[in-house]
DNA sequence: TTGTAAGCGTTATCAA
DNA sequence: TTGATAACGCTTACAA
């Protein structure tokens, strides 16, 4: 079932020349004559030859592929990073591998992943990865970059979520706000602590009594807790909970765009009272109104690929550790108190 | 810079067996026994050895991967595609190579692409396709699915531009509305014309007049013209030329996102009178409260990789033709006239 | 049950 | 400037 069917050697044979021959005009080599250059170029028209790429590959050892692996490429979160690896990726002359850690067990996903001459590197854009998939990932012998663990080992692009809350919603207390709510992903979600952790802080800074009633999860669990479905819960949770709260941060956008269904429904104002969360550089947040944490992901996707070539090129690089800032993105009049 | 370097034969060494013995290890034959796969097994361990991929694919002359090319998988409307051929590849045990043809010529990358064993299959979403890419797909000689295209030739998923919008603009004039806007991308955009079409059939069926001031689009182009910002701009072309519209047809969801943030920023109530026409399962048009045409792209991605496949393991089996309907999603209640 | 050896389709190193 | 031929790392008859 492969592609094709013509091999060099019958290209060779029906130019009238050796494989070898075949080959250098294949790659360019300056050492062919013209004449026998026109021929053999004739006849891999002639017979419409392609390349095998499995065979070239393992005959120069290199791939000229480059793995991505996430937990899912389909997130707006990580999407809007394979934005900018691709982009880079692409402009490289590599081919991109996209594999995705979500639906299996990433351990068992990665081993699969992890064999020789599949990809030249890997990207690993997995949040919180332990120490026997880095264990794993040093198995590899092969250029890593990571990307949301910190690691002095790898080149790794990391962040920092319990600022970012923080930065979310010291904003809101900034603009009067005093009963703000938090709306999170299930508890087991990687990413839940850090961020309520921010959450919390800004409230101590401020000097406002921290309720724990205030922080609502969603129920839905798929997508590790991010999903419109799981905002519309908790905001529902948080509003009967507590009536009166004025403002709320979301811990994503997917999160903040369930949470606005809900309150139109209520018949509430929006966006005026809700802060948003997200990591992201996607439009979605802006044009909804609300106001917005931006990791810059497209960011992150761009210099982490580029990392990833330059480290292909040189692997004796010593790493490098990349911390992302994060930014409020747009600063909404929100409601005073 | 290949990853690991460990070989078949350093194992066989290790475990003191040939090489093909580790081979049938590693392919679970069963007819070794169980002393020596222990030992073999045990030396895979101790050398951390992993089976390079494309020595094995050359070996067996085939792949596992699929590829997937589409003028962007980013965009909205081919991520929701790329969830469903996502799951049935990964169920399937097939890698998934992306080949994205937004940014360059098409025909170069596809070029680039069509390389024999570099996939099992091709999965091709390129709506419009032209008679020279199909003469390049026709010489793969390889189990071809096309999205967006229909082709008596080869296994094909289509869908019907025209009837969608209609359906779309139908809704609309049932809510009682006589004077309907039409949010179109940019007039090169692939799509534009047949969704301009069913907008104009639908006001013929009510017998209502077409104004071609009603029809706006945005200037910004990238994304083919399907992007927040274009219908952003659309939408204030739209009211500057026409203030009486009472309600709005958005070509594409993003343009409707677009729309709502320009019409949020008028004071105008959102979103009572819109109807959208997305290829999507995506939650936002819903938790917009947008109406919108549904047109399953999920599902589509779903079939496609069911399809290519079932060719993989059959390639004689004839071709399909399947036509996807679309699908009001949401029948919001409007303010009647 | 295990080993030997011939592919798989290229590239790359020698000679010629 | 070309042509043989040995890798590349694995699978798979065929022998033992």
């Amino acid at each position: 079932m492969s592609i094709g069917k013509v091999t060099i050697y019958e290209v060779a044979q029906h130019a009238g020349v050796a494989i070898s021959t075949v080959s250098r005009v294949l790659n360019n080599s300056p050492e062919v004559s013209h004449a026998t250059r026109q021929k053999v170029v004739a006849s891999i028209e002639v017979l419409g030859f392609r390349p095998h790429r499995m065979a070239k590959m393992l005959a120069q050892q290199n791939s000229q592929t480059i793995s991505v692996a996430t937990p899912s490429f389909t997130a707006l979160f990580y999407n809007e990073m394979l934005k900018g690896v691709k982009d880079t990726i692409r402009e490289n002359g590599f081919d991109l591998l996209l594999t995705d850690l979500s639906s299996q067990n990433p351990h068992e996903t990665l081993t699969r992943f992890f064999q020789r001459g599949s990809v030249d590197a890997l990207l690993l854009a997995l949040p919180g990865l332990d120490e026997k998939l880095l264990y794993e990932v040093r198995l590899l012998n092969a250029p890593v970059v990571l990307i949301g663990t910190r690691s002095d080992e790898f080149d790794s692009f990391y962040w920092d979520d319990a600022a970012g809350a923080e930065m979310a919603v010291q904003h809101l207390v900034e603009q009067g706000h005093t009963r703000i709510g938090m709306l999170a992903p299930h508890e087991w979600s990687e990413d839940a602590a850090p961020r309520a952790d921010g959450y919390r802080r800004a409230l101590l800074n401020a000097g406002l009594p921290f309720d724990p009633l205030l922080i609502q999860e969603g129920i839905t669990i798929k997508h590790a807790g991010h999903s419109e479905e799981a905002g519309y819960e908790a905001i529902q949770a948080l509003i009967k909970n507590a009536p009166d709260v004025t403002a709320i941060f979301a811990a994503s956008d997917v999160l903040a765009i369930g949470a606005l269904a809900a309150l139109r429904e209520m018949g509430k104002q929006v966006p005026e009272d809700m802060a948003v969360m997200g990591y992201d550089d996607l439009k979605i947040s802006r044009f909804l109104g609300l106001s917005s944490i931006n990791q810059k992901m497209f960011q992150v996707g761009l210099e982490a690929a580029t990392q990833v070539i330059r480290r292909i090129n040189d692997p004796k690089l010593p790493s490098i550790q990349r911390k992302i800032e994060p930014e409020l993105q747009i600063r909404m009049t929100t409601r005073r108190k």
